[in-house]
DNA sequence: TTAGAATATAAGCAATCGCTCATATAAATT
DNA sequence: AATTTATATGAGCGATTGCTTATATTCTAA
């Protein structure tokens, strides 16, 4: 029980979800990653391990790239569903990551 | 998407997720609720509040006793396919807390 | 073999979390 | 009214989390 806890506290985070979201229909490089989410490179390869340790996203190598996938891919539309009957229309499918590079911060 | 990831974590907690099994299938008071979990007073009702406050659950008073059921009564099974998914075995409907010691030595 | 991309990791810190203790409120019983 | 039962709340705490900064690793190309 504690074991599942955790692995559905790490989907509890927006970032995370985001994530979630960006590579839910089909694998996605780290920099295909940071580019979509607009978040840092450092803060998506730490979401990343977190994920990868809780098996919640696997990878594969494909040169200098490293593409992201989840693990089990009706998790994508799990959390749809879950969003509907918490009152959220659907967040993750809906979800529109290019708002947040006007948060980033500059160089 | 920050108030959804919000109702997410607060479902990533054991002693929650127990209690959400209490009160699953129908209705139960706090002092079911104590009994079957076997948790304190303070921390179920400690709970409890932060799962209100998420809307996770809602309450009927009836006398002296207050009963707590899920806002949202599919969400009980949507936390068992989650479990299955995740490779977990649906916890959720399997999960009492006199077995939580058994499966703590399977596995 | 060196440079530059792509990605990962460790350390440190503020914020949040989960818990307990003590106390408060509310309804039922006497 | 006083007592008992049922439940809630606030304050304080150690533990965990999310983030950033700095640095490391891994791969490819020149």
């Amino acid at each position: 029980m504690k074991e599942f806890a955790q692995f559905i506290k790490v989907l509890g985070d927006a970032n995370r979800l985001t994530i979630i979201h960006t590579i839910g229909k089909s694998s996605r490089s780290v920099t295909e990653i940071i580019k979509e989410t607009g978040l840092s490179q450092t803060l998506v390869s730490f979401h990343l391990r977190t994920m990868r340790e809780k098996k919640i996203v696997t990878t594969r190598r494909d040169g200098p790239f490293i593409y992201y996938s989840l693990t089990a891919p009706e998790l994508y539309d799990l959390i749809g569903e879950l969003s509907r009957i918490a009152g959220f229309d659907n967040v993750i499918t809906k979800a529109t990551p290019s708002l947040k590079i006007v948060n980033q911060h500059r160089r």
